[in-house]
RNA sequence: GGGCCCGUGGGGUAGCUUGGCAUCCUUCCAGCUUGGGGUGCUGGUAACCCGAGUUCAAAUCUCGGCGGGCCCA
């Protein structure tokens, strides 16, 4: 884990030497993904396709422009993004009759054609996703991968006959969340957002929140309950078993690149980052130690070790480049590669490999139990996990009076919206919201000392 | 929204005050050497953000633009 003063500089720095991407294109918050970067992206989204599909949701991709007055039909949630989206309002020389907005979420783009693909009860519950990229011209400071104006997003949309099913829908979205997040060993905290904080149109939202080193919390997803804000504007209605017509329950659940930079950052350390398993692009690196008189023999048994690990589904990569072994360890190391295998003269004699795991456990391994690695490898998986886990419940504070402390607080609240406001003020923290599930309160408000419903998180927050 | 700082080879920098052949480290390329934690030597490629102005002469001074970073609300 990254000491806490240098990380954000370290952050800087290491998501263009790790070559995940390139910041030198001259468009500010829009950087390039560099082939490794967008490897492990494109494993990212194939762990979330693959949630998607377990839970019987269809893959859409709508078009990337919306006309301004699909937009519009939904006061609130313009009111949330008018200052931050980027419009088309030109074809060559003339300008366009209507104009045309980048989206910066797509909820008016589907909704507007939901409401022809809807029809009756039988065509709910609809579950759909896209991933696609989004705009938003983001006046704060850009980050990449964290806060960029391109945005590389997963947003999953669903219908329901009523609110229940859409309740039950996010229950179904918490256990994606789970196992999406656990897969790439995140420990992360689910907060329902405060009212005043909820994403425009929402009815409530929720956030998923990693902590970072910095001892600042990212939110890496949210989900939201929509209720029948967007359903009634977008007229999408179904026939009821009573005959009637009813407005749609309707839900969202949204990530984005951000999940990249909470790996880069959470698994991060002095060599560089620490890539799971699940999304490595290279799970094992081989790195031949080469003695005069051993080039061939040692380049063929690398050769070797390297289809038979491919054999059992392992991403596997030889490194015969022209460079001296400790600078290729260095290389590897930066990048992120869970586990190096060296094969010298000596394991040759000894008909052993040199196995060593990116969090440093060097170990001997023989020759013929290569399928041992499998196994190297959810431990590491789960080492990592561990390891993150324990920083986040070491700087999860549960106080009773408002105490400046680095990373989260949780203190009982009354639920006033004016007692949240003064809590942020006081300890110069955002609030992430209420625990998911709900947490039994006894104490009195941090603030008012009236009897406390709940406990409100804060934090800084990127 | 208000203020401050900065743009020099792929990356990091010196030079700018006082205008005159652009410094060093690293990376990269070639060769030899080396190889179980950044091997060594030799040679090479490669840069003053853009535009206008001042001047015999601009990386350096002036103005404008573009880009980047930081602080405050």
């Amino acid at each position: 884990m990254m000491d806490r003063e240098t990380f954000d500089e370290w952050y800087h720095e290491i998501v263009e030497t790790a070559e995940l991407c390139d910041k030198r294109y001259p468009v500010k918050g829009m950087n390039i993904w560099r082939p490794y970067g967008w490897k492990i992206m494109q494993n990212i989204d194939a762990l979330i396709r693959k949630e998607m599909q377990q839970t019987g949701h269809d893959e859409v991709y709508f078009p990337l422009l919306i006309p301004e007055s699909y937009f519009q039909k939904e006061a609130d949630h313009i009111k949330g993004f008018s200052q931050e989206v980027y419009w088309v309002t030109h074809a060559g020389d003339n300008e366009l009759e209507e104009r045309l907005l980048l989206r910066p979420t797509s909820e008016t783009a589907l909704y507007s054609i939901f409401s022809l693909w809807i029809r009756s009860h039988a065509d709910l519950p609809l579950k759909t996703f896209q991933i696609v990229n989004t705009f938003r011209y983001e006046t704060k400071m850009t980050k990449a991968f964290i806060r960029v104006r391109e945005i590389h997003f997963f947003e999953a949309h669903t219908c329901h006959a009523d609110f229940e099913d859409a309740e039950r829908q996010i229950q179904e979205d918490l256990n994606i969340a789970h196992s999406f997040l656990s897969s790439l060993s995140l420990p992360f905290l689910v907060s329902k957002r405060p009212d005043w904080d909820k994403f425009a149109g929402a009815a409530y939202s929720i956030g998923l929140d990693v902590l970072m080193p910095s001892l600042k919390t990212l939110q890496v997803g949210s989900i939201h309950q929509y209720k029948q804000n967007f359903s009634e504007p977008f007229n999408i209605t179904y026939e009821g078993l009573d005959g009637a017509h009813h407005y749609c329950h309707q839900t969202t659940y949204g990530m984005s690149e951000r999940v990249l930079g909470a790996v880069v950052g959470v698994h991060g350390d002095e060599k560089g980052i620490k890539l799971p398993a699940s999304v490595a692009p290279i799970h094992v690196v081989i790195i031949p130690i080469i003695f005069k008189g051993w080039e061939e023999k040692i380049g063929k048994e690398c050769r070797a070790v390297k289809d038979e690990l491919q054999q059992l589904g392992i991403r596997c990569h030889v490194d015969e480049r022209e460079k001296t072994p400790g600078n290729k360890f260095y290389d590897w190391e930066l990048k992120g590669v869970p586990l190096r295998i060296e094969i010298g003269p000596k394991d040759m004699q000894q008909g052993t490999v040199t196995l060593v795991t990116r969090d440093g456990i060097k170990k001997q391994v023989g020759r013929n139990d290569l399928e041992v690695i499998e196994e190297e490898l959810r431990q590491y998986d789960r080492r990592i996990h561990d390891e993150a886990d324990a920083f986040l419940k070491e700087h999860l504070h549960i106080c009773t009076t408002p105490v400046k402390k680095e990373g989260i607080i949780e203190l009982p609240w009354c639920g006033k919206e004016v007692c949240g406001l003064a809590l942020e003020e006081e300890l110069d923290m955002k609030s992430l919201g209420t625990p998911i599930p709900e947490k039994e309160c006894h104490e009195k408000c941090a603030v008012c000392k009236e009897r406390a419903t709940t406990w409100l998180r804060l934090a800084r927050t990127y």
